[in-house]
DNA sequence: CGCCAGGTGGGAT
DNA sequence: ATCCCACATGGC
């Protein structure tokens, strides 16, 4: 019989913990933010509703989230929220809305968002899918391999439109998440991004709200502490291996 | 100023 | 497969 180690907590059995730790830390997020409807009835005034997980069920809402989630990639969602508004202004608002526009001033409108013109052929796209007859819907989540057809989107931007657009139990892996997983040692590296996903969904029940929250919970946490330069100082994941309170353990 | 932000596709190795 | 780069603006 080999001497009895203590084994440190599984990942799987630390993923549910941390999303325990980081909603009480920072309470609902309120996800996909939707600036079309800031001020409105249950929406703060830059769009997110804290407490409300059903995804929209009006195609110009869908759809706001598909240009927000292209408009965002490698982006703040600052830039991408101007960006978003000037498409409302604008009157860009559904798929045949994007198809009808020159395309110079279609980018002209999502300049902020940077990569503008890479940016305008992806919404080109994308609308071409939703618009087309017998083409996607924005009634019905579409599958996943359709979307990953499309130029511009990969994973992340597939899966934020099918959680947060349609409700899809699809987890959202980004660059927080990466960093965040990393630092809580529980990837080595050169994980690829469906390995990270599975071990959150294999972690977690696979409800649509629990995904949304939890997500939108790693951004918030990797832009306020968990930084490229870490604030370590009063974070709330006591079990990171470098959290400030592990030095005190450490023996002489 | 330089760094960073809710990535992706394409080409070289 | 894996690395490397272009793509671009705005905030801190």
């Amino acid at each position: 019989m080999q001497p009895q180690r203590i084994e440190s907590p599984s990942t799987g059995a630390r993923l549910p913990r941390l999303y325990e730790i980081l909603l009480k830390a920072y309470g609902p997020q309120g996800w996909w933010p939707l600036p079309s409807r800031a001020g409105a009835r249950g929406f703060d005034d830059r769009g997110y509703h804290p407490g409300d997980y059903r995804p929209p069920r009006s195609p110009a809402g869908r759809f706001e989230i598909i240009m927000g989630a292209v408009l965002t990639q490698n982006t703040a969602w600052k830039n991408a929220e101007m960006a978003l508004r000037r498409l409302q202004g604008a009157g860009v608002r559904l798929p045949p809305d994007v198809l009808g526009r020159d395309r110079r001033r279609l980018a002209e409108l999502i300049r902020s968002s940077g990569y503008f013109n890479q940016k305008e052929r992806k919404l080109r796209g994308l609308a071409r899918m939703f618009h087309a007859p017998g083409a996607l819907s924005l009634s019905a989540p579409p599958a996943r391999d359709l979307l990953l057809a499309a130029w511009g989107i990969g994973e992340e931007t597939a899966d934020s439109i099918l959680l947060y657009a349609f409700g899809v139990s699809s987890f959202v892996v980004d660059a927080y998440t990466r960093r965040l997983l990393g630092r809580l040692g529980f990837l080595s590296g050169n994980e690829l991004y469906g390995e990270i996903q599975r071990l959150f969904h294999d972690a977690l029940p696979l409800r649509p709200g629990l995904f949304n929250e939890y997500h939108a919970l790693i951004v918030e946490h990797a832009k306020t502490r968990c930084r490229v330069k870490p604030l370590c100082g009063g974070c709330p994941v006591r079990f990171c291996p470098s959290h400030p309170d592990r030095a005190l353990e450490t023996p002489a």
